[in-house]
DNA sequence: ATTAAATACATGTCCGGACATATTGAGTCT
DNA sequence: AGACTCAATATGTCCGGACATGTATTTAAT
């Protein structure tokens, strides 16, 4: 008997079985056979064959019950990932900590452009917040904000000036207890122009990063936007997906 | 003798070394005692302590390595906000589907610049998959990708250039049997040069979306790195966030 | 026939051992 | 110092056994 790879031997298990689950040898909602009889199958001791099945169960193609033997449930492996992160800031990384200087506060009317960005009928009025993001470290700006938020939400402007180092969802949250069910999030790269440029104190033409985030709350409702520019040498975006859990 | 809860001895011993990882007793980037070590200290058998151990694994809060011990990779966040996506392909919206044009499959070794981005030793060997995205519906490239595998998946090319619409990850998973189970991603903007400027057919200087993505298995190995990039006008990375339910 | 108790069974938990393998670091040699 | 060899070490893999536990089936009682 060759061994084709250097591969333990449970998890060569685990891939025949793999391969047996997703070409239909063993259809859905079929039981496979129990621990003992595979140890005979494949001349092994049952905590290799443990480990195999245990490769499957987390892999969302079996599951297994006390005498009901393991069942399989799906024919191929789940291909679902999820960001693991612990709250909305840690999207965003980053190189070290940074504040808002807000620059201006004032009421716009959503026309074109910004109205389909902002999933709004155009000719609606919205309060924008614009800010600086500034690297609390070299004092360098890494992005500019704008910020839209319902006109009736006018008085977090103080808020927002007050608490540079706050999300403005959050703050919207506490004031007005209008909670964050959702978020959308587009990234897109983009040149930057000549007043964005004098602004981000780098030269135009430069490439830049966008980003857009539609805050819903749990009516789907949109009631806040923001949109970002970050220089590309001063900004990343980073994230850990993991597998879900079964 | 009368236990308070939940009985299984390796999972009291997960709890307790999960409680001691999140309340700093073993801080971040510190390596916790051996197996032996907990052995005694717990006073079960090696087989027990492994079992919790492969618990922490599994949340991500610890890894392993052979001589290097268990090393303690996150403080446990508690799962405040709970995106959600459906999976990794939805992660990359593009108006409509796209396919892999395979352009190049070599040998490198990575140095520097390369080994950095790879997040591996400089020197080591890497087989790269170079390859164009194209649009399905205009034809158009959206994209360059550069994947890197361990050069022991070499008959890995072969798979790929026969299914342009998989992902390599997922090939590797089929054919090879080593799982993904974390994915660490990277958005950044950057100009693109002449050289890609002439593939993607677009004029040079003009922004781009660059996406850094690292594979890594149940043990906490890289075993692919792919490096994308895309005109700014042709593509996004759209994803939704949404708050979980509890 | 319906319900309740006894029983067989497959998986779950746990033990103590053995050898394999890879990484680290100390020692050795240019 | 730098490159190399080599042993110590911690984790990885695997074995064969034992008893526990929950689920299903069978059997007995209502």
């Amino acid at each position: 008997m060759k061994k084709t790879a250097a591969k333990p031997h449970f998890s060569e298990i685990a891939q025949e079985l793999t391969e047996a689950i997703t070409s239909g040898r063993y259809p859905v909602g079929s039981v496979l056979p129990g621990e003992l009889e595979l140890c005979g199958l494949y001349n092994t001791s049952r905590h290799t064959v443990r480990a195999a099945l245990q490769e499957l169960q987390q892999l969302g193609l079996v599951s297994r019950k006390k005498n009901a033997g393991t069942r399989v449930e799906s024919a191929a492996p789940k291909n679902d990932f999820r960001p693991s992160l612990s709250s909305l800031e840690d999207l965003i990384q980053f190189g070290s900590s940074n504040v808002r200087v807000v620059q201006s506060i004032e009421e716009t009317t959503a026309s074109g452009e910004l109205a389909k960005a902002l999933g709004c009928a155009g000719g609606s009025r919205w309060l924008r917040i614009s800010s600086l993001r500034v690297d609390s470290a070299s004092q360098r700006p890494v992005g500019w904000t704008d910020v839209y938020v319902d006109p009736l939400y006018a008085e977090i402007g103080e808020v927002v000036r007050a608490s540079p180092d706050t999300l403005v969802s959050t703050l919207i949250e506490r004031r007005y207890g209008r909670h964050v069910a959702e978020i959308r999030q587009v990234i897109r790269a983009m040149t930057i122009g000549e007043e964005m440029a004098r602004a981000l104190q780098v030269s135009p033409g430069m490439a830049g990063l966008e980003i857009l985030r539609q805050y819903f709350d749990a009516a789907g409702q949109i009631f806040e936007v923001s949109l970002t520019v970050h220089p590309a040498d001063r900004f990343a975006v980073a994230m850990r997906l993991q597998r879900s859990a079964a």
